[in-house]
DNA sequence: GATGATTCTCAGGAATCTTCCAGCTAACTA
DNA sequence: TAGTTAGCTGGAAGATTCCTGAGAATCATC
């Protein structure tokens, strides 16, 4: 994906800096805001090509703010962060056009890959292909669907986000705390034993049908999916 | 279907904003207009090829801007957007030519279908393909029936209208989220339960006609209607 | 009004998923 | 080689998600 212009809209710093500094390494351009009327003042004045946008802040609403600068016209598409409480009753009308919401804890691959799918459905992503695909692994987005030669996968959430996160990254060693950092969400306080559990849980799904094994673990470092060169 | 140039009628900002970023990414261009007068002089002015009308506006009534601007000679198809408890031959008076109507509130997706509709009539869409097809499911829009295989299927309206948002996106997972605000009434605050349920309704009458499942949960995400070659 | 269809809510239960634990195996090191 | 450490995996408790039947409320039709 080619780099986008983000701005992050929320009061909490540690969400800001947390979603800042991932969206950077995955090569965005980031801005921050801590409220409604600076985020406001912002979009006009920088026109992002994506907001992040929590739907409670101090001053205006996400609601507000968004009906606020769309009824300046402006398309931006916005991805809502939204508790998790707040959700059952307040969805309806946050999915439509092109936006899409997620609920607090988020994981951060969850964040990525959402920016993608919005990028991808209101084709300002150049390059939207929507399968990732890795030697004999293809995933597709769109599907949710996993196949390895062509046989279908069924995975959970959680194996179809750590899948996605190795795939995302081939040929290189991703650490124990590095996938716990992007797949888990980001106030899990569990051990790393859980990754190990499931790494097992994906070898277990894709090895039965791989000529070779696809995740390899490097002792003392991390596990890598392993792609066709390298 | 073709982009289009509509032109949307409401003194409401939210309804506005709604229909706005729906059809946006629907692929048409968009203007709007809070008023009579000023929707009158859009018309003329822009002639957009179809008008989202609501039949109540604090200065003139739609009725009287359909009759201002029929009496022009322009002949642009409209559709009026009325309150439930307007009388009803007082509408349907008026649906004359290639105009049709539908009640607030209304489901994003029925306005993008109504759409689709008058343009076939009115001849003006190009593809005007209005049978959708998605493996051994076949959804004749004009005459709105259903068949598996052939056999008729009779759903009730909401089920049908699930139905054809899922038919329009084949492979593809839909978030009952996204269902819910594409596919239920705009002020429609319920529990997305009800989405699980319509499912069932579905499946339990489409099932024992086609070969194999046609709806498929993907957990912790979303329902995808498969089509031939995921 | 009465009947039947439709919409919507709710709750029990089934199925699946997440997490932790503990015992085991494999790999490294002294 | 033996000891130590890191990683693997089965089991099980608990949580979550989904399915579906039952019933209330609403709407349409006669």
């Amino acid at each position: 994906m080619e780099s986008l212009k983000v701005l992050v809209v929320d009061d909490e710093p540690n969400i800001r800096d947390l979603l800042s500094a991932s969206l950077r390494f995955a090569g965005h351009q980031v801005l921050t805001s801590p409220n409604g009327t600076d985020a406001i003042a912002k979009i006009i004045d920088t026109q992002p090509d994506i907001v992040l946008l929590d739907v409670m802040l101090p001053d205006i609403s996400g609601f507000g703010v968004t009906k606020k600068i769309r009824s300046m016209g402006i398309e931006t598409p916005i991805l809502f962060l939204t508790a998790r409480d707040e959700t059952e009753d307040k969805v309806t009308g946050l999915t439509v056009g092109g936006d899409d919401y997620v609920t607090k804890p988020f994981s951060l691959d969850e964040i990525v890959a959402r920016i993608s799918a919005i990028m991808r459905r209101t084709g300002k992503d150049s390059d939207g292909h929507s399968v990732i695909r890795v030697g004999e692994l293809e995933m597709n987005e769109d599907a949710h669907e996993v196949t390895v030669k062509g046989e279908v996968v069924e995975l959970s959430p959680t194996e179809y986000q750590l899948l996605r996160y190795l795939a995302s990254n081939p040929n290189r060693v991703l650490t124990k705390a590095q996938i716990l950092d992007h797949v888990w969400e980001y106030d899990f306080n569990g051990e790393m034993g859980i990754v190990e559990s499931y790494v097992s849980y994906l070898r277990k799904k894709l090895d039965p049908l791989s000529t070779e094994p696809l995740i390899v673990t490097k002792r003392g470092v991390g596990y890598m999916l392993k792609g066709p060169k390298g």
